[in-house]
DNA sequence: TTGACCTTTCGAGAATTCTTGAAATATCGT
DNA sequence: ACGATATTTCAAGAATTCTCGAAAGGTCAA
């Protein structure tokens, strides 16, 4: 993951409705929801949600499927799993800091995600 | 570490500058980095720097302290920590999601973090 | 094809964030 | 105490993000 990617990510949740609405539907899993029951548990305005839920899918987060009427949005797994990837790794670049996961477990995530790119 | 901290730091951290700077100091370990040396190599005017530096340190990603005339910046590891762990947990909150680390890893790192809190 | 439903687009205004230069603060060496 | 160095504060303007209401775009059922 490049960093322009990942500051457009980091941009996307760090917002109270985004972040809430992308929780919301990693809940969901694959089976997403569609944006009017993202609308009414948040409370939001349907051009506002819009608004937000363009954000989230510029960003790579979520993405759309169109159902009928509706309009189902699904989490993105994998720009969250590189998201932390990159956090992770960009964490503890200085040998020996105290921080972050043991390097057992750094090494293992590296090596999965390498796999998966 | 809370809904509202964790949109603060993600908030700090989705800038271009602010990333970069914190990449930095992460790099330099617990020795840290001067202010003047930070707004060198990014290119950055002080009153620049000092606005960006003040959003890193409300967000508790890094921290200050005074060496004679130069004030010292370093990378606060625990957020990041803080802030990677609630990304991987309310990543994979649906059972059996194709998403993030494996579930051992992940309860391995809950753990870890519980006992830091 | 008409009307109802669900969602997005558009435009305007409000709020927030970012940049910049000038002035202020703090520390040091002389 | 003075001048130099390192950094922050302040105020103003530019740029960006967010919200809201009205209108438009698809899709379905009759």
């Amino acid at each position: 993951m490049k960093t322009p990617a990942v500051i457009a990510a980091l941009a996307a949740l760090a917002h109270e409705y985004r972040l809430a609405i992308y929780r919301l539907l990693v809940e969901q899993g694959t089976g997403g929801l569609p944006a009017g029951a993202i609308g009414d548990r948040m409370g939001l305005q349907p051009s506002s949600l819009t608004f937000h839920l363009q954000a989230l899918q510029r960003a790579g987060l979520i993405s759309q499927q169109r159902a009928s009427r509706q309009i189902i949005y699904s989490a993105d797994y994998d720009t969250m799993n590189g998201l932390v990837g990159y956090l992770t790794d960009n964490c503890c670049a200085a040998e020996g800091a105290a921080c972050c996961p043991a390097p057992s477990a750094r090494a293992a995530r590296t090596a999965r995600r390498k796999k998966a790119a």
